[in-house]
DNA sequence: AGATCATGCAACGCA
DNA sequence: GCGTTGCATGATCTC
């Protein structure tokens, strides 16, 4: 499907940039509060499914092949209570919910999602002469640098045979690993191949990452992100002119499980989707694997300005927080770290004089993208939610906007949208396994990505949720997304209702508990009516990075053997027969 | 052990 | 009495 050509950059320089995103709640720590790094870590992967673990030999080889048995917890159909989907269930809901036949169902079945072989792949194999990327350079004390671009011309020939990890742990395997898998079709043996480290190189970069396992761990992250992003910013060239933009189907959790463990390659939140061209191999479960067709260089971000900023991509490497970056219209590769705190640099210019341009150029980004996006004030909270044209509308009126409409929608007083009036519409697969969409897939004459919805979070609605209560329970993700609140009583929140466009304005808020919080989401209860919601439905919010409103929409799940049992987890039975899932499932 | 989160339930306000 | 509010509790998960 795809070529490979991939070949890494004579030169690669990472940067320190300012914290372009702060930490939106300073009453929270920053785990990594460190000025010193430049790398954030949640030091969660998360339970990695049981793979063999890889070769540590000094070969470096990582020659495995992973075993059916892994397929289950791999792509996210992790048996619940010891029940093991059978592969057939699977196949059968997936082309249930989506509407495949059979075959593509069984295309996409988990099992073919583990038919990669890595065989023969050897990450620390270089290729003859090339240059590497010396790590070290992620480790600059120069103050300036610390704020701003560093960026280094490293060259060093690589005659030793020393790319060796030497104990590379089994946890390196399993990333590595996971991450072989993720990205499969993109990257090829030959792109893995090309990696060339000296083995000073990575002692010290570990020892600079922590030391020890943790730091090998970051270190392997950090390669394996720059492999991917780089080669993902090479695909991107290649697919010029296409450009694939729907954020408000957020690549994961059709049926969020919460049981499942968030695959170690897939921020939760991440808010893009996948190519339509490329049907979900990871349908049906939450935190699913990054299809690795599924480029996130398809995406584009663009500014408050309209600025393209060009296409995100992701780093793997970190489940939990925003990380990814996008190549810029100075065709920079650029990549955040962790909730954006961290931000590396993957540049190919050289001298210091175009150091010096760059780190004006990003200086004048930060000051307007942080200005932006890192406004996490109580003022802001005041959301406009209008129509104007920098605005996400979820009026259908433009055909050129993305279609969308609450899987509700019966319950809406709108009509099913028309058909995209594009050049080509596809039938998308709907990751809510609902219905179908029409989505513009090619960029139809004059379209222009438009629209800056962000996916921030979702939350899978238990039965408190859906009660009389009307509130209801926000992951606490939700602090890192939604405005800090300063006070308990929070803030009021105008929800704009993609389903409907109705506005709804809710209570975010929270109360203390233990030493915590729990955020809640309040007055939610005549939109959960509208809707028509149920436990196990759920509702994912998003923002529009451009008028900073927020919007609401709420997915009902179809009843499937696969998703019975939507929370988090099989707690016990309450009284009020709060689990009476089954039934409450039902679509209206 | 600590964190998260679902929900029980007491306290409170109001008709 | 009833509905709402907000804290407390306990189950579950993660480290």
């Amino acid at each position: 499907m795809y070529s490979f050509f991939f070949s890494f950059p004579l030169n690669l320089s990472i940067q320190k940039m300012r914290d372009p995103n702060p930490n939106p709640n300073p009453k929270l720590e920053d785990p990594m509060d460190d000025e010193d790094s430049i790398f954030y870590d949640n030091g969660d992967f998360g339970s990695l499914p049981d793979f063999p673990s890889l070769s540590s030999s000094s070969t470096s080889s990582l020659s495995t092949r992973s075993s059916s048995a892994s397929s289950a917890s791999w792509a996210g159909f992790k048996p619940e209570n010891g029940e093991t989907l059978e592969k057939e269930h699977q196949i059968h809901d997936l082309a249930v919910d989506q509407n495949l036949d059979h075959d593509l169902a069984v295309d996409l079945s988990l099992d073919h999602d583990l038919t990669v072989d890595p065989m023969g792949v050897d990450v620390f194999e270089g290729l003859g002469d090339m240059d590497m990327w010396d790590p070290s350079s992620l480790f600059d004390d120069d103050e300036e640098e610390n704020n701003f671009v560093h960026e280094e011309n490293q060259k060093e020939k690589r005659k030793e045979e020393d790319q060796n990890i030497e104990n590379p742990s089994e946890d390196l395997a399993k990333i590595f690993l996971e991450w072989l898998k993720s990205n499969k079709e993109s990257i090829s043996p030959e792109d893995l191949r090309s990696i060339k480290l000296k083995r000073s190189t990575i002692e010290d970069a570990t020892r600079r990452l922590g030391g020890g396992k943790e730091g090998m761990i970051q270190l392997l992250k950090l390669i394996l992100a720059w492999v991917q992003s780089h080669h993902l910013q090479k695909k991107n060239c290649t697919n010029q002119g296409f450009s694939y933009q729907n954020p408000l189907f957020p690549l994961h959790a059709p049926f969020p499980n919460p049981n499942l463990n968030p695959n170690p390659w897939t921020s939760p939140q991440t808010p893009y989707i996948s190519n339509p061209t490329v049907p979900h191999v990871l349908m049906g479960y939450e935190g699913g694997v990054l299809p690795s067709a599924i480029s996130p260089s398809d995406y584009q971000m663009i500014d408050s300005n309209g600025t393209n900023f060009g296409a995100p991509y992701f780093d793997p490497s970190t489940p939990s927080h925003f990380i990814g970056g996008f190549s810029n219209q100075y065709n920079e590769n650029q990549m955040f770290l962790g909730n954006g705190e961290r931000f590396l640099k993957l540049g190919a210019s050289a001298t210091k004089e175009a150091r010096k341009k760059r780190m004006a150029r990003q200086r004048r980004f930060f000051s307007h993208h942080h200005n932006h996006h890192g406004h996490r004030h109580q003022n802001q909270h005041h959301l406009r939610v209008s129509s104007e044209n920098n605005c996400t509308n979820t009026n259908q009126k433009n055909p050129n906007s993305w279609v969308v409409w609450s899987s509700s929608s019966s319950s809406s007083s709108l009509p099913p949208p028309p058909p995209v009036q594009s050049e080509t519409n596809f039938q998308v697969p709907d990751p809510t396994g609902i219905q179908q969409r029409q989505i513009p897939f090619d960029r139809p004459q004059g379209w222009k990505p438009e629209k800056n919805i962000r996916f921030l979070l979702q939350k899978v609605l238990k039965q408190s949720d859906v009660g009389n209560l009307g509130r209801i329970v926000l992951p606490k993700e939700a602090e890192t997304h939604l405005p800090e609140l300063d006070a308990r009583d929070g803030i009021s929140i105008a929800m704009e209702d993609i389903g409907t466009s109705r506005i709804w304005n809710m209570r975010y808020r929270f109360w203390p508990n233990n030493k915590s919080r729990m955020y809640l989401l309040e007055n939610t209860g005549d939109f959960v009516r509208s809707n028509g919601l149920q436990e196990g439905d759920f509702i994912v919010i998003y923002s529009d990075i451009k008028c900073t409103k927020y919007m609401i929409r709420g997915v009902k799940v179809r009843k499937t053997e696969s998703v019975k049992n939507p929370g988090k987890t099989q707690k016990k039975l309450h009284g009020n027969g709060a689990q009476s899932s089954s039934s409450a499932m039902e679509p209206n």
